[in-house]
This record gives C-alpha cells, structure tokens and sequence, in this order.
DNA sequence: AACGTAGCGGAGGGGTGCCTCCGTTTGCAA
DNA sequence: TTGCAAACGGAGGCACCCCTCCGCTACGTT
C-alpha cells in the first residue's frame, strides 16, 4: 500500500542511536505540545528549549520545518487509524459515533498543522488515505445497516466533525449537544429518533 | 444598551480630518485583507505596507495591537448585524437559513481574531451581544413556527455552523451538503423531511 | 578500558517584526 | 493666503527567530 510506505518511510527515520532517540522522541512530544498551543507558527527553537535540546539537534533531525510536522503528523495518524480496530464488535452507529469521538480529539490541535501541510505533501496525502481507510468502513457500515445517510460522504462527515470540535467549548455539556445536532443531521431520515 | 455603547465608542475613534481618515479606513480594509490571509499572527508593517501608509500612521490610530482587531471586528459585526433586518419578511425556517449563510461568510476569516480577542475584551463581548440581537431572534422565531428542534440554543447553531464552514472548502457543492447536513439536524424532528 | 564516530548544542550572522521618536508635510480655519 | 496644530512616515533600537557551522561529548563497539 503505497501509503504504508510513506509512513512508514517517516518512521523509518528514527535514529538508532539511545541517545539520539530519546532527543527524537522528546522533541516529537514538546512539538506537540507547541504546535498545538501556538499553531503552525510556533517557534522551532521554543520546540527545541521545551524539549530540553539544543537547536542543533532539532535541524538535525528535521532540516526543514515541514519535517517537524510532518513526523508529528504521522504520530498522531498512527495512534488514531489503530484505535478504529477495537470497535469492530460495536454495533454500527455506536462504532461511528465512537470513532468520532476519538477523531475529535486527534483534531483538536493539528488543525493548524494540517493546513500548514495540505500544500502538496505526499505524506500529508498519505495521512488522509491511512484515516479514510480506518473511518470510512464505519460510515460504510452505519449507512448498509440503514442507520447513516446514505448521501453522505466519509469527507463530508470529516469535515463536519472536525469543524465543528476545532472550536474551543468551555462547557463539555455544550460540546457533546452540539455534536449531538450534527450526528442526528447525519442519521438516516427514516431511522431518526 | 451596553453593546451598542462598545461599538459606538469604537466607531468613535475614527478621526475627523480627511486626511487622516482615508488612512485610517484604508488601515482597516488593508488588515481585514491581511488578517484574512495571514491569521491573527500577521504582520502589522505588511499591514501597513498594503494600506500605503507609514508604520508610524498605523501605531497612532491603533496603539495596541488589539485595538486594530478590535477595529476591524467591530466593522464586520456591524454589517452582520445590519443584514438580520432584511430577512423579516420570509418564513421561518428559510430566514434562519438565509441568515446563517451570511454568517458563514462573516465568520469565515475572522476565526483567528475571535479566538484572539475572546481574552477578556469588553468589545468581544459586546460584539457577541451584536450578533445574537441579530441572529437570536430568527432561530427563536423558527422554534415557535415549529421549525427547529426547540432544545437547541443560539449559542448552539453559531458553533455549529461556524466550526463547520471554518475549513476551506474546494467544492462548493461539498460545503452545501455538509451544510444541509448541519442544518438537518438543527430541523424539528416531526418536521424534517 | 580505549577509541572512533554519531550525535550534541549553542554561538553567531542574517532577517524580520515591534514599536518609538521626531523632523517634515498638509488640511483647514481664520 | 497664511499659520499652526494635526497628521505623516520611516529610521533605528530592540527582540526574536531561522538556520549553519564546528568544537565538544558520550555511546556502543572491540
């Protein structure tokens, strides 16, 4: 699958080296950390200081900033396409809903990130196929059991979600009602309520 | 009323020479450019630049960084909030709709100033009572026309609408259905469909 | 234990943005 | 027309960031 092979290509990457590694690894987290905070204009060496490196290190490891969020990108894919496994047994809609609500999470801060990227990035294509594979087959599954829409697309609902969670609630309660407007938007008309 | 205060103070800032108003109106169309492009981080010079007027213009009609977003804002929700007043005359439901469409486009680029100017500015707020005078009165009218579902609130359909329409789309078509998708189940569910 | 090398880190040059200050220009009232 | 206060604009000081380069460190191997 070619886009195994891009992330897998990111992957690759990693230093062998204990040391180094552990710079790799911290300088992923504390990019994390900033990105999400700051947005995609955050300053690499803020990145470099919260991971307790030097700035060297950091250019080593990713010369361009695209590399930065780009591996950080491909981490938080990873985790996301994994987690859409264990809901095979749910029944349809839960499971869509279910993955949603991960998905939301994994949105919340590489909303930047991910519009810093979608200027032709092979990786960042590849991202997107790795998520559509993993969420697709539960809207898929939603719409066959009659549950879903079926004029919906997987990008559709993606953008739905995604928007809506990208701003920032300060009440939960609110959070999960609005999305609630959203998911029976996307119910199937006949099965609703 | 308080808001209209807020807004009346800032509208007041405007300065009488000729001169210097140009400038001044060129200032805040310039940033309302920049802003749009560049997010909330811009550079206030390229601001300058655009509007054709020195650095040191700029610095003394909007001192603080935040008094140039807050200008600008204010701009933006006045026109908003004019545009509630023509829609009286149509149905319930198609006014809501109609409304929100507008205040999609409203919301569109100005998500990053929002999100800077929620810290504590009392122009925020006021700006935030502007738009839902506007914008309340047309969803509580399509609630008691039976037309939407009664247990959402104002506060509700903005984050909906506005999170959803945050992202770029690049099919029209596509950011129709996920609108209707939206607003679907924003509908009254004896009424929709 | 000793060594070669992969990896480290931060100094520093170049660039850009922020904001102040002040000599110059210009609108407008008399 | 003239005069002056208001407004202009950009030079310049400061801060921060980007990225490169190279002398030093310490990992893992033998």
């Amino acid at each position: 699958m070619a886009s195994a092979d891009q992330l897998g290509e990111v992957f690759a990457r990693r230093p062998k080296r204990a040391d180094a590694r552990r710079n790799y690894d911290a300088l992923i987290a504390a990019a994390q950390e900033v990105f999400g905070e700051c947005g995609a204009g955050a300053s690499l060496e803020e990145v470099a200081r919260r991971a307790g490196v030097g700035i060297g290190t950091l250019y080593r490891n990713f010369p361009k900033r695209r590399d930065l969020f780009e591996a950080v990108y491909v981490e938080e894919v990873r985790a996301l396409s994994a987690s859409a496994a264990d809901l095979a047994d749910r029944p349809p809609w839960d499971a869509l809903v279910a993955w949603l609500h991960r998905f939301v999470a994994y949105v919340g801060t590489k909303r930047a990130l991910a519009e810093e990227l979608v200027h032709d990035s092979e990786v960042f294509r590849s991202c997107r196929t790795e998520i559509y594979a993993a969420g697709e087959p539960l809207l898929r599954r939603a719409q066959e059991a009659g549950a879903a829409r079926p004029d919906a697309t997987f990008d559709d609902v993606v953008r739905l979600v995604s928007g809506i969670m990208a701003y920032q609630f300060f009440e939960p309660a609110q959070r999960d009602r609005v999305l609630a407007i959203a998911l029976d938007g996307l119910r199937h008309p006949a099965t609703s309520r």
